[in-house]
RNA sequence: GGUCCCAUCGUCUAGCCCGGUCCAGGACGUCUCCCUCUCACGGAGAAAACUGGGGUUCGAAUCCCCAUGGGACUACCA
């Protein structure tokens, strides 16, 4: 009485894979790890990675949704070869043998397979695999409740609904359909017996028949389930390895027992541990950010995000931190990934952010930092040229110098906007206490700051060519005149920067160029 | 409650399948020291884990059982 549900081998067939969103919003953390598993599956297999977009409920459905997710995906570096694009004009197309990718332009497919499992006989039973419920939502509602607070064991095997319907004759139904509306419900065996599978991360798992509820096939809308649509649409793109979220696992015995009513050879499940939040639950807002957006927005870069999240749940070796997509997709293997939920930490991703971002030339990180700036009021562009807060012009190359000097400090890119501005005032702010190094006086500043302006007045503008150059002319400078580096340095580098906190005074002055430095130590010593 | 899944440092993990090389390795974070005008960077180092109990075995993080703990699911949502 057992019913194994064998994993064909699929091994003549290419692998093909797919990742399968709502498009309820945005794109969840989750489903971006979901996603980039499909990806890596499919790209090391030389397989097809598919991407659907299941919005069968429609009270769930948010208007822009779709081309979000697109978008997101996008950013990030994935690239489904099947499904809905987004066209360089920002309209939503589809590639691909296999479509349409969009459920709700497909439901007369799962209608027409659920009315087929309605008139299906079951040999083992004797009984159609599907038949019309027409409970109402509060009816079962209320029959639940009465089972909830029931002592009683549960009886074995079926919803306590469905004794209301499950008996009805195949005239009976077809009458009442005519004059009230129903839903489709799976008829879940009676019989003792079980569903097993082989997942291709847990191995064997098994579940009696009498702990799987007679599922919704077809709603009262006429829409499909996701189940029933989910198992239609499998099929028909030729899915040969579902990757999913844990969650899932609960009703892959649905699944299961659809496929085999439908007659189609099943594909192989693998279901992902799930996302956690520090409390180990189930990854939510509310603790935390959720949507990819919400971190693109906060600057971090894709390549990190990437890297991250793959290597949560899943390590190819245990020694290395940092791989690209390409090196991830060699060494993906589905069997190697954990079974046990992870937590996403932020520190971590922080870290390899500012590790993405030092590798990265200066030239590049610049351009994807600049519009950081530009929220943040740090830059503005007018006439396509690009201007500090205060109207001052900008030019590339300080830029670019400036961003070089703060990745070292930077875990974001938006971080750039917070210790930048400095660079591209015309004024730098500064209080007369902060500039004397901390065990020393403002004469002694004031007097090394003379000399700093006169020496450096006298200098070439090559030597703002590089910090270097400034450093090994202004260090053995400091020393002939007896003076000591820090009450020296330390008022330099304040009147460059008004902080506490920066780079060199060095680096400033490569920075911001022979004038401004001038102008700034100047400024300084006015104040003393 | 029921069903199912899971269990190595605070966190992500390597090791577990094919028991000994593991008084358990790496990374983030933390702490200490070095570098240093500051903050970072960088360098050196430290603290930090096999949930518990049985069993199998000459030997268990690794295999088995139980307990405990955690999680997911339990919708005409996905």
């Amino acid at each position: 009485m057992i019913h194994q549900t064998m994993n064909q081998s699929t091994e003549a067939r290419v692998p093909r894979v797919r990742f399968a969103p709502s498009p309820t919003g945005y794109l969840h953390i989750g489903g971006l790890r979901t996603a980039l598993y499909n990806e890596l599956f499919a790209r090391h297999h030389g397989g097809i990675f598919v991407l659907r977009i299941e919005d069968t409920d429609r009270t769930r459905y948010v208007e822009g949704a779709v081309e979000n997710i697109l978008r997101t995906l996008k950013w990030a570096g994935l690239t489904p070869d099947e499904g809905p694009f987004l066209a360089p004009d920002g309209s939503v197309q589809e590639r691909g043998a296999y479509g349409p990718y969009v459920q709700s332009a497909r439901t007369e497919k799962y209608r027409h397979y659920a009315e087929e499992l309605l008139g299906k006989t079951e040999e083992a039973s004797g009984q159609s695999y599907a038949y019309r419920c027409f409970c109402t939502p509060e009816e079962i509602e209320s029959l639940k409740k009465d089972r909830a607070s029931s002592d009683a064991a549960p009886l074995p095997g079926l919803v306590p609904h469905a004794r209301n319907c499950r008996g009805l004759t195949g005239e009976e139904s077809a009458a009442l359909a005519a004059e009230s509306p129903y839903v489709i419900r799976l008829r879940v065996p009676d019989r003792v017996g079980r569903v097993e599978f082989t997942d291709s991360i847990r191995g064997l798992v098994r579940f009696d028949y009498s702990s799987v509820d007679d599922q919704v096939l077809l709603k009262s809308d006429g829409f499909p389930t996701y189940h029933l649509a989910n198992v239609v649409d499998d099929h028909e793109m030729e899915i040969t390895q579902v990757i999913r979220g844990e969650e899932w696992l609960p009703s892959t015995p649905k699944h299961l027992l659809l496929y085999r009513a439908l007659g189609w050879e099943p594909p192989a499940f693998a279901h992902l541990p799930l996302l956690l939040n520090p409390d180990r639950t189930k990854l939510s807002k509310r603790q935390g950010d959720v949507a990819v957006e919400d971190y693109r927005a906060q600057g971090y870069l894709p390549q990190a995000m990437i890297n991250f999240v793959a290597l949560l749940g899943w390590n190819p070796s245990g020694d290395r931190e940092k791989y690209s997509k390409d090196e991830l997709a060699r060494e993906f293997r589905l069997e190697k990934v954990n079974k046990a939920g992870a937590v996403f930490n932020r520190e971590k991703l922080d870290w390899l952010n500012g590790e993405y971002m030092k590798e990265m030339p200066d030239e590049e990180l610049t351009e994807v930092v600049i519009p950081f700036l530009r929220i943040d009021g740090v830059l503005t562009e007018v006439d396509g040229g690009i201007k500090a807060a205060d109207g001052s012009p900008v030019d590339r190359e300080a830029l670019r110098r400036s961003v070089a000097l703060e990745k070292g400090r930077a875990k974001t890119l938006k971080d750039f906007a917070a210790t930048t501005g400095y660079f591209f005032t015309s004024k730098v702010e500064l209080s007369r206490d902060m500039i004397p190094w901390k065990k020393s006086t403002p004469e002694v500043a004031k007097e090394r700051l003379y000399g700093l302006r006169d020496r450096l007045a006298g200098l070439s503008e090559k030597y703002f060519s590089d910090p270097k150059l400034l450093e090994a002319e202004i260090i053995p400078f400091v020393a002939e005149r007896g003076w000591t580096n820090a009450d020296t340095l330390w008022p330099f580098r304040v009147a460059l920067s008004g902080r506490e906190r920066s780079p060199s005074p060095f680096e400033i002055a490569w920075a911001i160029g022979k004038k401004r430095t001038l102008e700034r130590v100047e400024a300084a010593i006015s104040l003393l």
